[in-house]
DNA sequence: AAGGTGCCCAACCGCTTCCGC
DNA sequence: AGCGGAAGCGGTTGGGCACCT
């Protein structure tokens, strides 16, 4: 075989399967320096021994800034119905109308929900065949803007290379990852990522791209609901789970943060102040 | 409680297209 | 124009998890 994959793994020990934090880390760290492209290189140079490939795939798939976490929603699997039943599997050309949506992701949840959805249901009646027969709305591609929370302004959501530089700096600094109470959080968070959780300070603009820098979220036993009374909780046990990022609910910003959550958490569901808050309310174009 | 089964999704694979020389 | 390497794309795989029985 000649492919691009196996002279990858001929060259040498190149690693495969899932990527450690510390992988992702050093990914972030050279793209946020010297910018993506160029993958072989890259990888190479960054340190990793991954194909460049493979780092590719990361990036657009998981690392990338905006990708957009958690279940597909109503309106995003009426516009996947829509695209596909015009053009097909084209996957990169439908996530590009979806915001915050990797082809992958879409893909498989086509493959995993609608695909069977729509071959068990062929008749009218069905509830695909009125989406399918639905004219869609799309939204816009590349650029929006996203509207959270009541309290807030409106901002464009966009990354600067300057914003995920500092960032990623700031999280290398934080080294705690396990966390047993709310003061042991804010106090990390506070000192080593300089940012308020239990004030009103939080950016949103500046606090998603450090969640690609924590593996699984932190967990937290006890006593944080004070401040992070807008948080997922698990409802298999009754425990909270936090990302990286706190701010206070009252700020809107976490809501868009678990939005966009890089970071899959099992089980997880929004409590009822979460749900209320009525997270990306909106996009329009810009 | 334990084993079986099915589902989900991140990552792999290989083909096609693009691009620079 | 032709070639080779890089990037993009869509199909496939397999590990982990949840849900049954």
């Amino acid at each position: 075989m000649n492919s691009k994959w196996s002279r990858c793994a001929e060259k040498g020990k190149l690693k495969k399967g899932p990527w450690t934090f510390e992988e992702d880390i050093r990914l972030l760290r050279y793209i946020r320096a010297h910018g993506d492209g160029r993958w072989t290189t890259l990888a190479k140079a960054a340190g990793l021994q991954r194909c460049g490939k493979s780092c590719r795939l990361r990036w657009v798939n998981y690392l990338r800034p905006g990708i957009k976490r958690g279940n597909i929603t109503a309106e995003e699997e009426r516009v996947i119905i829509d695209l596909h039943s015009r053009w097909g599997n084209r996957w990169s050309l439908i996530a590009e109308r979806i915001p915050g949506r990797t082809d992958n992701e879409i893909k498989n949840y086509w493959r995993s929900h609608l695909k069977k959805k729509l071959q068990n249901s062929g008749d009218q009646n069905s509830d695909v065949s009125q989406v399918q027969a639905k004219q869609v709305s799309l939204p816009p591609q590349q650029s929006f803007e996203v509207f959270i929370g009541e309290a807030i302004e409106p901002y464009q959501y966009n990354y600067s290379t300057e914003t995920m530089k500092t960032d990623i700096d700031n999280v290398q600094s934080c080294t705690q990852t396990s966390f047993s109470s709310s003061s042991q959080v804010e106090a990390c968070f506070e000192n080593e990522i300089g940012m308020s959780i239990a004030g009103q300070s939080a950016n949103a603009n500046e606090l998603s791209p450090m969640l690609n820098s924590f593996p699984s979220g932190i967990p937290i036993e006890s006593d944080a609901t004070a401040i992070f009374d807008a948080s997922p909780y698990n409802p298999a046990n009754g425990s909270e789970l936090y990302g990286a990022e706190g701010c206070d609910s009252d700020t809107g910003a976490d809501i868009m943060l678990w939005n966009m959550c890089p970071i899959p958490i099992p089980n997880m569901e929004m409590d009822t102040p979460f749900v209320s808050a009525t997270p990306f309310r909106s996009f329009n174009a810009i």
